[in-house]
DNA sequence: CAGCATCCTACCAGATACTG
DNA sequence: CAGTATCTGGTAGGATGCTG
């Protein structure tokens, strides 16, 4: 379990001053990790927290490339999770309106910074990726 | 936990402005989101970070959950983005050790703001979806 | 317009066995 | 120990057609 418990056998290179590996994460910290992690939640909070309130066709359009379904979906997930509410007006035609809880704002701001990591750092990896397919053999440039 | 290379004020980008156009991401930076926004990349980012350097039994071990082909093959897709790098000592046994790039480094504030997040809003999501699942008539609570 | 239901496919991901 | 290879079931997720 620790591996603080560290066999004789293993030579201690460089000193490491991070010890303290097996930092248990709450275990049930990484299910919410991996709602979180999933690949269209972070987009579409991200874009609702832009936007404000989003009709469906809107949001369709904004995350553009994500199907009817998987945002259907996913929005029913992220609404269980308290994450997106959703204001139905029985009109016709009808009209549903999806915003941030205040739950989800508090998100806002590390989603942001997420975004905008991952905009600024884009050529960085775009480089790595390059490089790694370049050098390493067999290696089908199959995007991932 | 410390995330002691990120203060943790999140510096709010000033403005949400509401407004209804909103412009597509630059939409390659949702590929990196899906990269980050990856089950177990998040969470063997934050290990790591915490760890300083890791073998791979080591890693599998603190990652608790995850399987051998899964840890392989996110370490070489971090690998490949430049995110982990890869030391290999042809010793017998066997010794590889993972860490962190530099370029990985400055993700550490965000993922552990990100790791934070999700064990303070544990709760949070836990009685959302409980609340969900009960006023939702035939809904399954399957875990998701 | 906003969705649900259905079908169908591809890939994800676990288990197992084998190698250097 | 640190992988690779292979098989396989589960599910993510697209396409289509139909309702209120």
């Amino acid at each position: 379990m620790s591996i603080t418990s560290t066999p004789p056998v293993v030579p201690q290179r460089a000193a490491p001053q991070l010890t303290r590996a097996h930092e248990p994460l709450g275990c049930r910290a990484h299910e919410v990790l991996a709602r979180v992690g999933d690949k269209w939640s972070v987009y579409i909070i991200h874009v609702l927290g832009e936007a404000g309130t989003l009709r469906f066709g809107e949001l369709k359009r904004c995350v553009e490339g994500i199907s009817q379904r998987m945002l259907t979906v996913t929005l029913r997930s992220l609404e269980r999770d308290g994450l997106v509410s959703r204001a139905m007006y029985p009109e016709m035609p009808p009209r549903v309106e999806y915003a941030l809880t205040p739950l989800a704002m508090t998100l806002r701001g590390i989603v942001g910074q997420l975004v905008e990591w991952s905009q600024a750092n884009l050529p960085a990896i775009d480089g790595a990726r390059a490089r790694y397919d370049a050098q390493v053999p067999g290696w089908a440039p199959a995007e991932d």
